[in-house]
RNA sequence: CGGAGCGUAGCGCAGCCUGGUAGCGCACUACACUGGGGGUGUAGGGGUCGCAGGUUCAAAUCCUGCCGUUCCGACCA
């Protein structure tokens, strides 16, 4: 959606808040994304906001994609489900407890399980209904003890959880590894490298938990992995219904690993191999069979017609916690450096002299191409100074800005930045119109 | 939950030790000059000093309790 600065809400801060101890923490609070409510709370404003709803429709075209069925839980749970599951007393202080005007015990949902499970025994009765995996979007809350690092480590979080339903750990092998293939497509198209590494099963044991981490160096969680990792092409073009397992294979043949589960003695591969960083988590898929399906008796009625429980996985991504791990994977000094896909305008017009004829026209007949073309646009038709404006647009991390003033006008030349590569060139008006005139994604225009 | 900080204007801070008219920078308002990387000047507005007790003639300052928040650790998507 495009905008006109004047008209937008857009607080950013030129100074550091003190309580913002890394980059992307620091970063959303600068660039006016979100304000802090309480501890690990956030209110997002229109420009984080943005970030966020991208990144949901990303994950959410991939799902769909995959096969998965969106719906919507409640944000707010009974406690008679939890109870069946044996969870509501095993979840400790981290679970919200309410009750409601009646007395009744209910709590925020930190995860839903149990929901999930309790609208398929309703409804599912036969094998014949299966595969079935319902994902949904939503807030949750879990009561950490330390929230930190903003709204990576938050006590409220947007969550994507997705849960597959099938009659045998076969077949939820299969809509386990459809899953796997979408997070690959999913963080490639946010230009993420995230790995899978290998993670803890619990007690269900087997291969098939993994945990999808990105690399930056103010990650929570030490990782191992082998070298070859860095090289690998993690964006995997594949047909869902093709057979997957080659595929998982591929992807899961190089060792990688977060610390709880690298062991340095028994390390298959030889140090000289090894590569030790840090993570974050963004994504965690993993089957637990019929933990749930057994305990609260959702089975369905198999071939031979006798009851069978349910196979289950989960398969989550963070959705709010992404936005400050694509920033802590994407910055400098100057600011957010967004991958286009999740930017929040993916191109800036910047009109220096507001007021000046020339630059005024010109910047509206960009302006206006660049509506008509169907790009995200902001347009800073503001009285800051020049400076300041300039400051705010790589702040707030616009992939393409095109900067244009009386100066240069004069020599009919605009200025126009692409961020990430920090390149500026200076070209004509004309080639900036046919610029931002441009079907699809934005490229860099041949200078003659 | 163990350990350690910090709470003074929207933001960042000084003042507290040694009690006596609440300050600075940024931001904000008005005007002027400016305008190619957070510009300059002039004139303004804005604070029950986290809350509650206590000591004192007098408390931002000293004492006690509480609350909030941040960092380290343990824990976690």
């Amino acid at each position: 959606m495009h905008m006109k600065l004047s008209n937008y809400f857009l607080p950013v801060l030129k100074e550091n808040p003190k309580d913002a101890q890394i980059a992307s923490h620091r970063l959303m609070l600068r660039a006016g994304m979100i304000q802090q409510s309480s501890a690990g709370i956030y209110s997002w404003l229109p420009l984080g906001l943005k970030v966020l709803s991208k990144i949901e429709q990303i994950v959410r075209e991939e799902q769909d994609k995959a096969g998965a069925l969106e719906i919507k839980m409640p944000t707010i749970q009974p406690a008679e489900i939890w109870q069946e599951s044996g969870r509501y007393d095993d979840y400790g202080l981290e679970m919200l407890r309410v009750k409601d005007r009646h007395d009744r015990d209910m709590l925020y949902g930190p995860t839903n399980e149990e929901q999930v499970t309790d609208i398929c025994r309703t409804h599912i009765r036969s094998y014949r209904s299966l595969p079935l995996n319902l994902y949904h979007i939503q807030w949750k809350f879990r009561d950490e003890v330390r929230p930190r690092f903003g709204v990576m480590r938050g006590r409220e979080f947007l969550m994507k959880d997705a849960y597959s339903f099938d009659n045998s750990a076969e077949a939820a092998r299969v809509a386990y590894n459809k899953m796997f293939v979408c997070y690959l497509k999913t963080f490639a198209r946010m230009e993420l490298t995230a790995i899978p590494m290998e993670a803890d099963t619990g007690p269900i044991g087997g291969d098939m938990s993994h945990e999808f981490i990105i690399l930056a160096d103010t990650g929570e969680s030490g990782v191992y992995f082998h070298k070859d990792w860095m090289n690998k092409n993690l964006v995997a073009d594949i047909d869902y219904d093709a057979d997957l397992e080659p595929v998982i294979k591929k992807f899961t043949e190089l060792y990688a690993r977060t610390d709880e589960k690298h062991e340095p003695d028994n390390c298959p591969i030889d140090v000289s191999e090894l590569i030790q960083k840090r993570g974050i988590e963004v994504g965690h898929i993993f089957y637990f069979g019929t933990k749930y399906s057994h305990a609260m008796g959702a089975s369905v009625s198999g071939a031979d017609g006798k009851p069978v429980d349910l196979h289950m996985g989960s398969y989550g991504i963070g959705v709010s916690r992404l936005v400050g791990g694509i920033i802590e994977a994407s910055h400098d000094e100057k600011g957010i450096i967004w991958p286009e896909s999740v930017a929040p305008f993916t191109v800036a017009i910047v009109n220096l002299k507001p007021g000046h004829g020339t630059a005024d026209a010109l910047s509206k007949k960009l302006y206006d191409a660049a509506i008509m073309n169907g790009h995200d646009c902001l347009y800073d038709d503001s009285s800051e100074s020049a400076g300041a404006k300039l400051a705010t647009m790589d702040l707030i991390g616009i992939p393409w800005q095109l900067v244009l003033g009386p100066r240069g006008l004069e020599k009919n030349i605009v200025e126009l930045k692409h961020r990430k590569s920090g390149k500026t060139i200076e070209i004509t008006a004309e080639l900036a119109y046919s610029f931002i005139s441009s079907k699809g994604s934005l490229t860099l225009p041949e200078t003659a």
